[in-house]
Order: structure tokens, then sequence, then C-alpha cells
RNA sequence: GGCGACGUAGCCAAGUUGGUAAGGCAAGGGUCUGCAAAACCCCGAUCACGGGUUCGAGUCCCGUCGUCGCCUCCA
């Protein structure tokens, strides 16, 4: 079976061969950090990550790039109304985010690059496109030739002539064509900026990416990710700027995620349609909020309300569930066993087929659930502890390669307090006998408030948190 | 207006070479339990609508309606 990638440029499914055998370059765009991360960039890093994980699962090693716009209009916007120099600001939101990627359990990039620390390599890139002619300086400001490239809109299919057409007002008159872009803009008050060949002045917001994917991974990589509103222009810019300075193919593969709808729209922070990662945080697992992601297509438009959040919940409880220990007194049982263990390598061989499916998350989560179903039916049949554990111990490694994490209960914390319930437990045991029903529900009510929930069976009490 | 995506049970949704519709959540019935929780068992759709191609279409083609994205900064 071989891996099947969806390519935004042809827009097919590929079977995924990376340019170096078991190596593949990622180079996702992160975000411009002005203001806080939003559900939806959480969900572009999910399904990055999920990607990766997936990738590596599969045995290749990824070298994971993810930029961080700092220096940008939005952000000297934003600096400027706070007061504030946009750099600093910049950095407080970098560490917001960089925490959110631990919080999410998010697999560390390799590098995360920054617009301030690349300005070198930026000003070397330009340098390089003017003197191929397909740059050129206006007044300290320089433009990208777009007349020039002839594969301009290949990958969002726009045809040169009716972005001409369509160009709105306030056009910058100095520039050749209305479509050119521009890679230096010359420096303006209260604004940061570098010296250069043309001036001080500061990047355009394309040429970053291009030039920290070529510093970072190379002339050419396997697979260019991001969120589906950044085709165009950004990503149609990156491949002009890219190819025209190397001559080469500059991404394999271009891969974006769909976005994430509130109330019926995108989730957008020009429009104030949001939802901060950290809010919605508070009071909702990590892993929900994964879930709801890979529930769905990630090249879809995904639905994020508060019934979905609710079923992502309830979800996540059920694939948790599935962990929870034997029945107390059960024995072990060969027969179901070996069914078991059947059931087990047949979700793996579905979790695989549905993957290797240009990442079918919704599918793999399903033939998941059904490993989840076998193995509560085990626990119901009464197989003991040891029979129930390798099943487990798959279901534990395949949600994992979705980044999920099912097994987070603390052991310490279990170990520190598991005496004490027991105890009660045994309290209770003995009320129950009595038939001192009130006082036993009382136990059971205030443990819960707790947050440990208990659970009677034929055999015993379990608890759990 | 241009380009593109989508429309599957109450909700979220999978379904790539066309052959009688995964999974989750919710609701309902039942088993277990002192009660509860969890789990287990049972229970629901002909796939927006209208045509067409085909022995056969959710899955291909055309049209209609609807939703969304991009076309300007945006994951």
């Amino acid at each position: 079976m071989a891996l099947t990638i969806y390519n935004t440029m042809t827009r097919k499914k590929e079977t995924f061969e990376p340019l170096h055998d078991k190596q593949v370059k990622l180079y996702v765009c992160g975000p411009t950090v002005y203001d806080s991360a939003h559900v939806g960039h959480a969900m572009s890093s999910i399904v990055f990550d999920v990607i990766r994980r997936y990738l590596e699962y599969r045995g290749y090693e990824v070298r994971h790039v993810m930029n961080y716009t700092d220096v940008d209009d939005k952000v000297i916007l934003r600096a400027n109304d706070l007061g504030v120099d946009p750099l600093e600001l910049a950095e407080q939101y970098i560490g917001e985010y960089n925490l959110l990627i631990e919080k999410l359990n998010i697999l560390p990039a390799e590098e995360y690059p920054r617009v301030s620390g690349e300005i070198d390599q930026i000003i070397k890139m330009i340098e390089g496109l003017i003197e191929k002619d397909y740059a050129y300086e206006v007044e300290g400001d320089v433009f990208f030739r777009v007349s020039k490239d002839e594969d301009y809109g290949r990958l969002s299919r726009r045809d040169l002539e009716e972005m001409r057409a369509g160009a709105r007002l306030g056009i910058d008159e100095r520039k050749e064509d209305p479509a050119d872009f521009a890679l230096w803009k010359s420096t303006k008050a209260g604004e940061p900026s570098w010296e250069s060949p043309w001036g001080p002045g500061r990047p355009g917001w394309h040429i970053e990416c291009s030039a920290m994917s070529l510093h970072h991974l190379g002339e050419q990589i396997d697979i260019h990710g991001g969120g589906n509103d950044l085709i165009f222009p950004h990503h149609e810019n990156e491949i002009a700027q890219s190819e025209s300075y190397t001559g080469k193919r500059f991404a394999k593969y271009w891969v974006h995620n769909g976005m994430m709808q509130l109330s019926g729209a995108a989730m957008s922070k020009s429009t104030g349609n949001v939802l901060n990662v950290e809010t919605f945080l508070e009071d909702h697992d990590p892993d929900a909020l994964r879930l709801l992601v890979l529930n769905a297509s990630y090249r879809s438009p995904a639905t994020f309300n508060e019934d979905v959040v609710e079923q992502a919940e309830a979800g996540l409880a059920r694939l948790r569930g599935a962990l929870r220990d034997a029945i107390p007194g059960s024995e072990a049982d060969e027969e179901v066993g070996e069914e078991l263990a059947a059931a087990a390598e047949k979700a793996r061989q579905q979790f695989d087929k549905a993957m290797d499916d240009d990442f079918n998350t919704a599918g793999a989560l399903g033939h998941l659930f059904d490993l989840v179903k076998e193995i509560n039916q085990a626990r119901s049949a009464g197989a003991d502890q040891k029979t129930l554990e390798p099943a487990k111990a798959t279901l534990i490694e395949l949600t994992g390669v979705l980044g999920l994490r099912l097994d987070d209960r603390s052991q310490t914390e279990q170990a520190e307090i598991g005496p004490f319930i027991d105890l009660l437990l045994d309290v209770r045991r003995e009320l129950r006998d009595q038939g001192q029903y009130e006082l036993a529900d009382s136990i059971r009510n205030r443990l819960s408030e707790l947050g440990v929930t208990i659970e009677d069976s034929k055999g015993g009490t379990v608890w759990h948190t």
C-alpha cells in the first residue's frame, strides 16, 4: 500500500514519494503574530502535526519548519496602537503560541524561524531576483516582475489577464504591472527597518517564506503546507520567487487545510469572528479540539460550535473508557484474547489504509472506535486485565499517531491518592452491605465532585479520575 | 462578476477505480445495578432537487437551488 496525498498543485491525490528516500522536508506557514491564536490556527497546527506524526509512524524522518511572521503591516499597526515596540509585541505572541503548541500536544518543529532573524537571507534572495531580472527597484521599493514568470497563477489557477482586469483601485502607479508584488518596502516613520542595498526598509510578506524555506530546508522541499486561504496570493508568490531564484521546482506537494467555520463563516481576525484557543482551553480538554478536527476531512471547512465540542468530548470519553480496568474478579480467557488480538490487528490495517488515503483521519477514527467496541465487549464478557492489555496497547499506539493522549492520567497522582480512595471505597462497601445507601451515595457524590468517578460491578468497585 | 469547494440520518461525519450507505454524539427500548455511572444488546438515512449515461450511481455528465472559501491582510 502506498501513501497518497492530495496535491493542490495538480488537484489530485498523488502517490507520496519524497525527494530523498525516507527523508521528508515539511514547511508550514505559521501565523502572523499580532494577536492571540484562535481555534482556526489550532486546527491548522493539529492537521500538520497529524500529517507529521503519520509520516513518522510510516518510517519517514521529518524535518519540520514553521515560521513566525513578526515583521508585517498588521504587527506594526497593532504595536503602534498600543504604543509598544512591534518586535516586542510579536515576541510576546510568539511566546503564547509556543505555549499553545505544547498544550495542544503538537510535536515541536525543528526550527521556528522569524522574519526579523532572516533579513540577510531575504536581502540576498531579492538581490538574486533583481540580478536575474525577475525583480526591479523603484525609489527604495523592490517589486517582483510577474510578467517574467510564465507559470504565475498555476497553483491558484488564476489567469494573469483577469487578475489585472480585476485589480482594485489604489494600485501603486510605480509598479510595471498591477499584479507585481512587493519584495522590499522602503521604511516609513514608526516602522522597524533594516539597511539594504535599496536603502532602509523591511521585507514584503511573501519573500520571507521563500527565504526561510531555502535557508532551513534547501532549494527543494517535499511538502509545503498552510491554510487554503494562503493559496493566493501567498503561496503563488512564494512559488514565483523561489522557482525564479533557484530555477528548480520549489515544493513537490502543496497541502492545504480547510477553514474552521464559526457560526457558519470562516474564523477570521479581520471580521472578529474568532474564538481564542486559550479561551477554549479554559473549560475544554485540548484533545477534544483535536478529536473535533480529526473527525472530519482536513481539506474541508470544519464545523465548530457548542454541539460539536460536546460531541467531541463525549467521543473522547468513550476512547478513554476503553482503557478502563477489567472487571474485578475476571479471569484470563485465551479464546477471547485471540479474538481481541485479531481485532486489534484488523484495526491497525484499516487505520493504516485510511490514513494512507490522504490522511483520512475520520475514517481511521471509525476503525479505532470499532476496536473500542471489541475491547469493551471482551471486558463485559469477563476478560481479565492481561487479556485486554495487547488490544489496549494497540489503541493507545494508534490514537497516539493521531496525537491523542488517552493514557494521560498521571501515574504519580494515581499512586498518591490511590490508597485513600481505596480506603473510602472499603468504608462505602461496608455501608452498602449494611444497606446504608444514603451515606454510601454521599461518598460517591463527594468523590465525583472531586473528579473521581466510581463504578460498581459484580466483582467490586473501580474508580478513575 | 471571476475561480474553486461542498450539500449523506436530529447533530458531526467516512465513503478515489460506479454494484444495494463506516464511525461518533444525541434520542428511544432492554440487560446489569440497591440506585447510579460505565459497558453490552436492539433501534434510524437511498445520499439537496431535476434530468442523463449505465444492467446498475451517493460515487460519472448536465441543469436548478443552497452553503462556504479565495479574488485585499488572514491558518
